[in-house]
DNA sequence: AACAACACCGAAACCGGTTTCGAAATGATT
DNA sequence: AATCATTTCGAAACCGGTTTCGGTGTTGTT
């Protein structure tokens, strides 16, 4: 009878104190009954109900959530492992990121746990740790790799979890998207249209699916254009504003440099400018800039940066959705979501210099 | 004995599915025994312990965290409540932030939870939730108010936290800050040794009690120095691009416009600087400005943002460390810490166009 | 008035661990 | 060989809830 007898160090000036077992004997009931009355169980007499509720608010009754959790054998919390950092951090992705997903998950009664990666150790460790330990229900990742082994690894384990990116094995678990191959097509078709015929691409790491699918938008506007494919003209990245002013290096100091260059994230953009400013390039006159990600800060720069942006607010809610359904039943179809990039205009681009060719509606 | 019973759909592929009660039933011994040789008790002889522990990892038993919370009666678990963002947020801190605290906390076997708030609601309603369910053991508090009241409901509940900055109560909590009133002494005594009388301030929010302090730094360091306080020449602003701008607007079209500002944060700087441009004032020659909080972004803009930067791991790192010791003994007195930021030249300050006056070393 | 149906609540098992206490087995002491 | 200290482990309480099951007391039916 552990349940009735009086905690020693009762005292009701702080809150969170009382105990189920202390509201049950104060109204000379069982901690069950009392259980029952606070969940809406059919078999309390409204009386009762009414007494239970009116003396748990009164003394400011909060279940203790460890306790309920590990009856009702579930977390109700969602693991968010955070990618190892570039040293230089540029967008604000993550932090909005967590914030839409927290605020998300919270309607739906769960909490977030945010773990960073040990990049001494394998990228999967932090996921096993937090699955054999119990600690979450499911998980939100982000930034995929084409072939990802977190996803790898908690597919095996049928784990739950939505991804922020596509992956080899999207068929197999629910996922969000950007449609980043459409954006890239919208972007070289808005150069092409101003005129541009040569247009450099920074990519981001070849790991990261989402930058591969930029790489085949791009390209498949130019072939859907006419333009020849000049491989020199794409230049690998990773989305680092380091890598991006090599790339624009590469690029620049060709002998017939491109008048537009297409970056896999604004961070490279940065770089791109930084570059093009200290060869001597005039942005937008001599290049025109696009970046992606749309990056608030992007548009104080000078020229203001072009970019493709979207909700990441969205994203998190979506993302937060799919999650749920999953939970609820994991037996359901997978299903997945993609959503658009827009092109946001800020000036960083214009039509080159001296339009080498007519821009050709039809290319046949 | 519910213990001893064998879990009906008992498989042993899947990890994370073994419990102490299928571990001691398999060494003939109870749990409790099991429970103590595994956490190294010395009551448990070397043959049991090194039975107990093969078997542990050879079924690749973990304890399931949230009985053994609810047993220890802790959590393990660290809130982190994420204030309310701006429209346009302005910096990667927050990202930076938590992925230094949360690999802080890793250490000592520390979760991190991340909740975001809820603008509609109180500002401390998140921190009493998830006081009163238990939640959490500690909380890490961040952008301190002066008159806080997070800090005001923890310190009456007798709730354990550290903040990341000062508040008006700063004596009877543990913080961490940046000694951001050295720093804009600094940054302001080196415009005035570059030779600028003329310099404006663009503050942040009243609110925030780091951006009190950042402009007490600079009038400390203008009557230092024997330069007159021009009211005119101190402008609100929040800490936002579009702040920024807005108060460059109002310095810069005044008859003496200044000629250098100094802004509470590098967004707030990109905006003056963008205003700037507009009115046709050339960075550094005809106006140095100068950030707080050295964004990565910063270096790549034209001119590179000179600004005052400080180590977010540092950080992170060191509020951990109050915040543990704090939990390990309630009782220690108060402590705090201050780091200082640094000033990193990048190039958007330099002498005034025309040196109106020479720099007197001493002023009397 | 007898009996079935129902509303309502208590008792107890249960979630999966930790920790205290005491008893049995072992070893040391005289 | 009897006594005492030690080592080692089992038994059971405990953390704070949820949920199943069964037993009352009340109501309704004939």
């Amino acid at each position: 009878m552990n349940d009735v007898k009086a905690r020693p160090e009762m005292e009701w000036v702080k809150s969170g104190e009382v105990r189920i077992s202390d509201l049950a004997a104060e109204l000379g009931l069982t901690k069950g009954t009392v259980s029952r009355a606070l969940n809406g169980y059919e078999d309390i007499s409204k009386k009762t109900r009414k007494r239970v509720m009116e003396a748990a608010t009164k003394r400011g009754y909060v279940p203790t959530t460890q306790a309920r959790r590990l009856a009702m054998g579930l977390t109700e919390t969602i693991g968010l492992v955070l990618p190892p950092m570039p040293s230089q951090p540029v967008n604000t992705f993550v932090s909005e990121f967590i914030n839409s997903v927290s605020a998300a998950l919270h309607l739906h009664g769960y909490d977030l746990l945010v773990h960073s990666a040990n990049s001494e150790e394998s990228e999967v460790e932090p996921y096993r740790r937090l699955v054999q330990s119990r600690k979450v229900d499911g998980f939100i990742i982000f930034r995929t790799h084409e072939k990802d082994p977190r996803v790898n690894y908690l597919l095996n384990e049928g784990f739950p979890f939505v991804t922020h990116g596509r992956t080899a094995r999207m068929a197999e678990h629910d996922w969000f998207d950007i449609d980043g191959e459409k954006a890239f097509r919208d972007a070289t078709s808005h150069l092409i249209k101003l005129g541009h015929q040569r247009i450099g691409f920074v990519g981001g790491g070849r790991e990261f699916f989402s930058a591969q699918l930029r790489l085949k938008g791009f390209r498949a506007m130019l072939e859907e254009s006419c333009l020849e494919k000049v491989p020199s003209l794409e230049q690998p990245g990773d989305l680092t504003g380091q890598g991006g002013e090599i790339a624009a290096q590469n690029l620049l100091k060709q002998t017939r440099p491109p008048t537009a260059i297409l970056c896999a994230n604004d961070a490279s953009a940065l770089g791109v400018m930084k570059a093009a400013r200290e060869l001597g390039f005039k942005i937008p006159e001599e290049l025109s800039v696009i970046g992606y990600d749309g990056i608030a800060l992007g548009a104080y720069i000078d020229p203001p940066l072009t970019t493709l942006t979207f909700s990441i607010e969205e994203s998190g809610k979506e993302m937060v959705n799919l999650l749920m359904r999953r939970l609820k039943n994991p037996d359901l179809p997978v299903i997945s979501k993609l959503a658009s990039a827009i092109l946001k205009l800020r000036g960083s681009e214009g039509p080159p210099s001296s339009i080498q060719n007519k821009y050709m509606e039809n290319c046949l």
